[in-house]
RNA sequence: GCGCCCGUAGCUCAGUUGGAUAGAGCAUCUGCCUUCUAAGCAGAGGGUCUUGGGUUCGAAUCCCAACGGGCGCGCCA
């Protein structure tokens, strides 16, 4: 076990004996923000003491008296107002070191408890090219799976695209009347969009091309198509399956994989059912034709989803889950989709990653659907991870449905061509297929580290200088520390350093050495902490600080030149950081190079 | 109108149960490649954490109010 978690149980054991009532889960122990104070602090004892109108400083000290850490630490010291801060002793830090250069652990530990967890990420729609405003929720939802996957839970990755609905009634009309097929070919998705966003103009009322005739039209084929019209099932199929080819281009060069692809379509044949058990429960009635859910007055109307206060008073604010018109909604689709995933996988957890726009829907699409399964109550986690909005130079959001944003795939070109013109500089002697792959992984790995290592519930500007930067705080200067480790290896012509090791030949004493190493042992807290928030970009964080360290390390330690046990110690560093960086990156989704 | 989110260095952003002197990158300036890759390193300048109250031993973080911005609010997803 890596000695911070040793540290913490030995301290809530020791608080337990001086305050066997108090709930001492949530005495942790975390990295001191300044190497000064020590390596891991605990400030829990303050919080404790205040509840119970203690002194925080006699109760440190009463805990510190009670404290068994001989082994691990040197002296434990109270400071400031009751901190406890710890300092690793050199043999606990060569001892996990060690153990790590042995294959025992990565500094992280599987989760206590394995869950299976169902993320619903990316949900292109059918028919629309992919824009850099579905990059959000594609990386975020690949990166929280392949963290998750490493601490061991069992994972289901759905891609649950727009393949049903109304815009197939205007796409069908639009198939018919207008199609290029040359320029299908040529750009599917690009000429779907076009017959769309044509027929679309036309069948909206509020618009000034609006003609009644065409509305009507795609009416129509609509409810052919959901009766099951042979052609317009076809072209459906067809559109389907173009769009699916131009998905997994996308997904192919981000690395991206899912598990299954059950678009909306999949549950169509379960909405009436869902609508009916729903209808039949009472959790939903008729109102103005269409049937919806409404508050059932349980909670405090602030808090409640279906209640919104307008002229002063509380309104109900309903979840529609059928149309006047008899068709139904995303909402029902969701539901429907929820009660199929349990059934099916029996998750504990469903987290879906779209953007914040969406609170208000699951919000309520999440309670509806607690008053509908009850069996169900505090088994099931419903989590929504939302993020911000990616605007555009005017500083307003990006909309999905308007056309004339960036495509994904262009900025994955420019990616690469931006990382082959740098590559092509600094290694012109390279062959150009290397120097092609090494753009390919920099390129695309610096596209998602720019997504990721923001805040997500931050809104950005899109710009493709930020977005395709590879300076400063970039993938590539993670990439290029893990490069520059396998560049030592290979000129010291040293094949596994780590396994070479004589037990108890760790000796660290620079203080470049020392503050490397020490940060090694808090890449499982921090893996821990983004799964529990399901945010990245603690990781993006921590791998930045790593290569940051690695780097002064390696400016200030030679490695190859040095002898005997601290060329041998440095070589370990160097191996275990590799690892850590390429483990790191791997959770992220980004490759790493042998050079470059 | 009501709800959600946001306001931190010139710009873009981090900031882990409230915790110790608020940190990066970019941009500007000064050094460092005959020594394991300079996509780098060392250093300098740059802050009323929007404003005003409050809670606390302690507030960028929690509460209240104001100002400024984004989004959402019945048949799109």
């Amino acid at each position: 076990m890596l000695p911070h978690k040793l540290i913490e149980q030995s301290l809530q054991r020791a608080a337990s004996a001086v305050l066997p009532d108090a709930d001492v889960s949530a005495i942790l122990v975390r990295p001191c923000p300044d190497p000064k104070f020590g390596d891991y602090q605990t400030n829990a004892l303050m919080s404790l003491a205040k509840a119970r109108r203690m002194n925080p400083r006699q109760l440190a000290t009463d805990v510190l008296a009670r404290l068994e850490v001989a082994d691990l630490c040197e002296k434990v010291e109270i400071a400031g107002a009751g901190f406890l801060n710890f300092r690793l002793k050199d043999s606990a830090l060569a001892n996990a070191l060690q153990a790590a250069a042995r294959g025992e652990h990565l500094f992280f530990d599987p989760a206590a408890a394995a869950r299976t967890i169902v993320l619903d990420f990316s949900s292109p729609n059918v028919a629309k090219p992919m824009h850099v405003g579905h990059i959000r929720s594609t990386i975020l939802g690949d990166s929280l799976s392949r963290t998750l996957r490493l601490l061991g839970h069992r994972v289901i990755t759905d891609n649950h695209i727009g393949d049903w609905g109304t815009q197939f009634g205007m796409l069908l009309v639009g198939w018919k009347t207008l199609l290029e097929r040359a320029a299908l070919e040529r750009e599917p998705l690009s000429e779907m969009e076009r017959i769309y966003k044509a027929i679309s103009s036309q069948c909206d009322p509020d618009k000034p091309g609006y003609d009644a005739a065409r509305h009507e039209a795609a009416r129509r084929e609509l409810v052919k198509l959901q009766q099951g019209d042979a052609e317009n099932l076809a072209i459906w199929r067809e559109m389907i399956q173009l769009s699916q080819a131009q998905f997994d281009a996308i997904y192919g060069r981000l690395g991206v994989q899912f598990d299954h692809t059950y678009g909306e379509s999949f549950y169509h044949p379960r909405l009436g059912q869902t609508v009916d058990d729903l209808m039949s429960r009472g959790i939903a009635r008729e109102s103005e034709g269409a049937k919806c859910v409404f508050s059932d007055g349980t909670r405090p109307p602030k808090e409640d989803p279906f209640l919104i206060q307008r002229d002063g008073e509380w309104q109900p604010n309903p979840q529609l889950i059928q149309k006047r018109d008899g068709g139904f909604n995303y909402a029902t689709t969701d539901l429907a989709t929820i009660a199929y995933r349990l059934e099916i996988w029996h998750p504990q957890e469903i987290v879906y990653i779209t953007d914040g726009r969406q609170q208000l829907h699951f919000q309520q699409l999440f309670a509806v659907f607690q008053r509908w399964h009850l069996e169900m109550a505090g088994k099931l986690k419903l989590a929504h991870v939302w993020f911000g909005s990616i605007l555009g130079e005017d500083g307003r959001p990006l909309k999905t449905r308007s056309g004339e944003n960036v495509k994904l795939s262009e900025l994955l070109d420019e990616a690469e061509e931006r990382a082959f013109r740098l590559v092509s500089e600094k290694n012109s002697d390279l062959p150009e297929a290397e120097r092609r792959e090494i753009a390919r992984v920099v390129g695309i790995g610096a596209v998602k580290y720019a997504d990721l290592s923001p805040n997500r519930q931050s809104d950005y500007v899109f710009s493709w200088d930020k977005m395709l930067a590879l300076n400063g705080n970039t993938a590539p200067y993670l990439q290029y520390a893990y490069a520059r480790i396998q560049s030592i290896f290979r000129k010291g012509d040293i094949q596994s350093p780590a396994s070479g090791m004589p037990p108890g030949a760790l000796t660290l004493s620079a203080p470049e050495e020392l503050a490397l190493a020490k940060h090694l042992l808090n890449f499982g807290l921090t893996l821990e902490a983004v799964a529990d928030e399901y945010r990245p970009n603690f990781l993006c964080n921590y791998l930045y600080d790593l290569a940051g360290q690695f780097t002064r390390f390696y400016e200030n330690c030679p490695v190859l030149k040095s002898e005997g046990s601290t060329r041998d110690s440095r070589l370990v560093l160097c191996d275990l950081t590799a690892k850590v960086l390429k483990r790191g990156l791997g959770a992220l989704g980004i490759e790493i190079l042998e050079q470059m």
